[in-house]
DNA sequence: CATGAATGAGAGTTCATTCAT
DNA sequence: GATGAATGAACTCTCATTCAT
């Protein structure tokens, strides 16, 4: 079980997760994650055939983390729990994937990419209106609301990279969203 | 001047952009550009010594056009009006150079992009600060409506590229914003 | 005699056959004869050291079952049962070796096949002058009659890989030569 | 008219045609018509974009010269005339493409020597039966006779470069075919 | 000024071959 | 004996960039 091949793949898509990180997808190369791991060319494209593939094992990895949803809370402990994550994964900018990922998509993996947010905006719309439900969130429009906490976070994820962040742009984010739906 | 040197160049940039916007920064390589343009190699590189160079002189009069702040009239006007440019701007992802900014930031050039936040920000921050201070909106904190406003705003541009938006998608984040910001 | 190094040996050689005859020579892997034999790498290489090595055993094989020549016949016997076994080789594409033989031969292997067709040539000589000398043939030059059939074979076999024949061209080989050495 | 590009182009092909000879095709890299050639790499690929495409080209100007046959004259002329091309043809083993030809239609590409083959024995079989008419020629099966004359030469053609041949090998072939057709 | 031929560095990829386990 | 992980050399191909004309 884990023979040595699996550790080895293992640490390739570690390696090349944070060259992703750092230089977005194109810029990364077979070359740069040969010299980042120790493996040699040939010892590399045994595992994977291309930065491509690893890339989408990565992202297959992470979101299949991401999907893992809470069990049985109220809509508010869930809620913030939610946001709490979201606000670590801003300001965590060394290990955002953002530019990698829109690079890939934007290389003709659109549906990918469309799927997953399809999901996510189906996610969040169940949250909330269940929390409507039960009164525990002021009343919104759901869809609008999603689209709020879904693209104000891709704007936040991705220029995080590149701008450098006053220290409560990502409390903004979050209060911003508890004011919308919780009282105060 | 305006000699024929100055209409090429323009002709070059015009051109560029479309590249960029097409297939964002890294992916456009000279050759493209010749192909494009019509010129040859040489050509080419007696305007400009490389994409980057072409990239940001694109940069530079696209927000110096977008700097042109308006002059006098209401908070609730100009804001209206802001916001139906973004609106504008948020569908017509043919025209996007968000891939293409996000990459050549992302190669070093944060500094640049830095600035011209911070800019939209001080002046977004300026209009709320005087639509309150005339009682045409309701009070908010500026500093963090103006991130709603720009990052949300980012998000959307980068991912109309790629996802297929809904036809309320732009609806959604101006009515947003006025909701927040104006009686209804 | 005959261990287990022997058979596997042997299902090297059977298998690697298959892909000669399907690839010509060059563009047989040392990874396409593991694939086909479910051998590992480590595994083929304990047996032979090289595609060279494997093909030239084959070839070693092939031609000794093809030197075994006929006992006491009559010339028109043997002759008829030589141009049968022709006949059915120039149909059989599948497994025709010629262009591996040929590429290999090209590759620096020339005396080996020089000896063969000079061993050829000289058997066919042979049953000539004695068909000849029997009265059974009737008078040609032998060393121009063997080398029409020789190469006239060689043309077929190769070109048989690549061109769709028409039903009759073995029947052709085989007919041409029987009415130049038999009465009709 | 004939400018620096298609003097290259020339050399290119003057030169690759040269080492297809000498090597086959599959053995052929660009790398080595790079040097044969005294180009760059990116050099060569502003010609060709691989040796696929360089050989098709050297074989169109090839077949393109082989096909203009003969005006008026008699069958018996022409017959000479095209024997003794063949001739020579044969016994210039360091210009023979055919082993180069013969990987090149095994690696899918069949349709095109189909073709040719199916021209030249329309061609032959019609030189045939005009001699025929004309009582030049023995009476003959025109289809079997042309496949003689196809395979035994392409039999000659390809053992050439693999064989020594001794001197009458050529002259074997001329005077087998003028035996069978023209009265002693 | 402009052309386009040519260079050369470097990415992608494939394989024969070795070697620790 | 057998495995399959790993190496490294060689090949294909692409571009930014230069330079003679």
């Amino acid at each position: 079980m884990g023979g040595k091949g699996t550790k080895t793949k293992e640490k390739i898509r570690q390696q090349a997760r944070r060259l992703f990180a750092e230089k977005g997808f194109q810029a990364v190369t077979m070359s740069d994650i040969c010299e980042r791991t120790g493996l040699s060319r040939g010892g590399l494209y045994r595992y994977y055939s291309g930065t491509g593939q690893i890339f989408s094992e990565i992202l297959v990895e992470e979101y299949a983390a991401a999907n893992k949803m809470e069990g049985e809370s109220s809509a508010r402990t869930v809620l913030e729990h939610l946001l709490e994550t979201l606000r670590t994964e801003i300001m965590d900018k060394e290990r955002s994937l953002s530019l990698a990922i829109y690079e890939y998509a934007s290389l003709g993996n659109e549906t990918f990419f469309a799927e997953i947010h399809a999901g996510a905006k189906k996610r969040w719309m169940h949250l909330l209106e269940y929390g409507m439900k039960t009164g525990e969130f002021k009343p919104v429009d759901a869809g609008q609301m999603s689209e709020l906490i879904l693209y104000y976070y891709q704007g936040l994820r991705m220029w995080s990279r590149v701008i450098p962040f006053e220290k409560q742009t990502a409390e903004y984010y979050v209060s911003t969203i508890k004011q919308m739906l919780l009282e105060e």
